[in-house]
DNA sequence: GTCTATATAATGATAGAC
DNA sequence: GTCTATCATTATATAGAC
C-alpha cells in the first residue's frame, strides 16, 4: 500500500507477499473491503497508542510534534485519506478516530498551557493541537514527496512556539516575550 | 475523480461521462498516464492562478488563507498527493509545482510582514506561508470527509494570528500584543 | 473523428478436492 | 488450512472500417 497505493492491494499481491495463494484472502477474510478496514483498524490502534505515549511526556506538545514527522507514515496516511473519500466504511471510521484522536490529552494540554503560557483566549489548547497535527502532517507529506522548500523555517517557527509554550527544562529564553 | 477517486478513472468512464466511446480516449490521449498527467496539468494552472490573485488582493495573507478552505478542492488534493507517491510523472510535477506555489507572492509577504508584524527570527515569510497552506489544507481534508473537532478554535486561533500580522483597515485592537 | 472488433492481462470471488 | 480450477467482469491498448 505504501509503494503502490490502495488501488494496487489486491488479493494476489498480498497472498503473493506471505507466498500462499491468492484464493486464501477469501478464507481469511470476507472480502478485500474487510481486508482493508482490518488493516485500517490495526494502524489506528498503532497511531493511537503512539500519540497516548507522547502525551505522557514531560513535555506533550513537543512529543506530538515528534511522533508525527514521519514521511512514511504521512504517505500512509494520504493513502487512507484519498481512500476513505470513496470508501463509506473506512470514511465512518476516519471520522471516529481523528475526533477521538484530536481529543485525546487535550486536558493534559490545557493543564500545562494554564501553567506557562500567557492568558490569550485565542491560544485554545484544541487549536494548538491541531495546528500540530496539521503542519507536521503536511510537512511529512511533503518530505514523502520530496518537496523542501519552507521547511526549515517553518520548523523554525513551530520550534519556537513550542518553546514560548513549553520552556524545556534548560530553556529560560524568550518565555513571556509573546 | 473527486467522488470515486484516482484509480477509478478508468477509459470507459471518462469516455461515458462525455457520451462517446471508451476507445476514443486513446485518440486524444496516448495513454491514461498522459490523461491523468493532462489533467493535473491543468488543475494546477487554476490553483496557481487563484493563488496569485490572492497575492494581489490587500490582505494577501488573509486571501490566502481563504483561498485554500475549500473542502472540494482539498479532497483532490489529497487525491493527486495519493497518485504522486506512485506515479513518477505526477511525483515530479506535484515537487515542481508545490515548491513553486510555496514561493509565489513571498516577497510581497515579506513586505507587508516588514509593516505590520514585530521584529522576530523566527516569524519568517516562508514559514507563515507554509503555516497557512498546512492548516487551511488540512481543515479541508478533514471537513471533506466530516471532521470537525478542533475546526472552530483553530479558525479563530489563525484569524487571531493573521489580524496581529496584517490588521485589516477597520481594526487596531491588539497589534503589537504578540 | 467515431465507430466495431479484438488481443491480452488482471481483478474479485466461488466451488470443491485433499 | 491450503490447494486447483474456474467464472464473470473489467482494464489498457491496438487495428481497421466508415
Amino acid at each position: 500500500m505504501i509503494d503502490q497505493g490502495y488501488a494496487a492491494l489486491t488479493a494476489r499481491k498480498v497472498a503473493e507477499r506471505v507466498g500462499l495463494k491468492h484464493q486464501l484472502v477469501y478464507y481469511y477474510f470476507h472480502s478485500m473491503d474487510e481486508l482493508l478496514l482490518t488493516a485500517f483498524r490495526r494502524r489506528t490502534g498503532q497511531v493511537m497508542a503512539r500519540v497516548e505515549q507522547a502525551i505522557g511526556s514531560p513535555r506533550p506538545l513537543q512529543a506530538l510534534w515528534d511522533a508525527h514527522s514521519d514521511p512514511v507514515q504521512a504517505a500512509l496516511t494520504v493513502e487512507y485519506m484519498a481512500l476513505a473519500n470513496h470508501n463509506e466504511a473506512i470514511r465512518a471510521e476516519t471520522v471516529e478516530f481523528g475526533e477521538r484522536l484530536r481529543r485525546t490529552g487535550l486536558t493534559e494540554v490545557a493543564q500545562r498551557l494554564g501553567e506557562t503560557a500567557p492568558k490569550a483566549d485565542a491560544l485554545n489548547p484544541f487549536a494548538i493541537t491541531m495546528a500540530i497535527q496539521s503542519i507536521s502532517g503536511i510537512l511529512g507529506m511533503e518530505a514523502a514527496l520530496g518537496i523542501s522548500g519552507g521547511h526549515a523555517e517553518m520548523r523554525a517557527l513551530v520550534q519556537w512556539c513550542l518553546d514560548q509554550l513549553q520552556p524545556s527544562p534548560g530553556d529560560q529564553s524568550g518565555q513571556r516575550d509573546i
